[in-house]
DNA sequence: CTGCAACTTGAAGCTGGCTTGAGGTCAAGG
DNA sequence: CCTTGACCTCAAGCCAGCTTCAAGTTGCAG
């Protein structure tokens, strides 16, 4: 069991932004130790998760639909697959743009045009 | 030549959006026919560039950066690189975010806690 | 020449995702 | 037992990225 300071310091997200993914549902504090909340171990795992979900342009809302606040995938195996298969659709486009740029940035014509 | 509204039926971007970039600087109005925005074809491309550019979570900051208010890459080299070096690592994550999916989806225990 | 629909501007407003601030409460050290 | 300081709550504020609104042009149909 980890006190918010604790999480704070190994997840390095803010003590306010923990207090806002209570408050939206996205994470559950087990318990308090006089005021302060005391969150499962577990809850590194679920704070990297919703890192890349909103890496990946998800809402935070969104994030909370595919994972209950325990951190668990949603039961709804067909949003969970819809999900993925827009996630393998922005990763297309990504790859694409990340090789644009690669290209840009070695070729040696002083104007794209000329390539 | 496109006029505005052209631009936004072929585009799907709103005319307020339009004006919105052309004032951040990202892109460029070539003229005017009366008070209406004349834009060059290749508007249609750099729009696409900039949806892309958002969808890999870049600010519009940083966009412009990128490109020029013409849609030709910075000469930057160095900058670019790095761009699609943070794009790599972007994709990585989102492919392992996506393979989590499609096994949460896929996986027929009851909790997932018994893979 | 008149009307009017579609554009223009500039400013204000909205949403998502947090952060900040004022004022309160607790537990641990001295 | 009392101070201290880290946490608490609740409300307000902030930034990015647009959208909306009021009021003003303009080209074109009739």
């Amino acid at each position: 069991m980890l006190d918010i300071t604790e999480v704070v310091r190994r997840s390095g997200v803010p003590a306010s932004t923990l207090r806002y993914y209570e408050e939206k549902g996205l994470i559950l504090s087990t318990g308090r130790r006089g005021l302060k909340r005391i969150f499962a171990p577990g809850i590194l795992d679920q704070l990297a998760l919703i890192a890349l979900g909103r890496a990946a342009g998800f809402t935070l809302d969104e994030i909370g639909e595919m994972f209950d606040a325990g951190g668990e995938p949603s039961i709804d195996r067909d949003a969970l697959s819809a999900k993925a298969d827009e996630l393998d659709d922005t990763i297309r486009k990504l790859s694409a743009m990340r090789d644009g740029l690669r290209h840009a940035a070695k070729c040696p014509a002083p104007s794209h045009l000329e390539c």
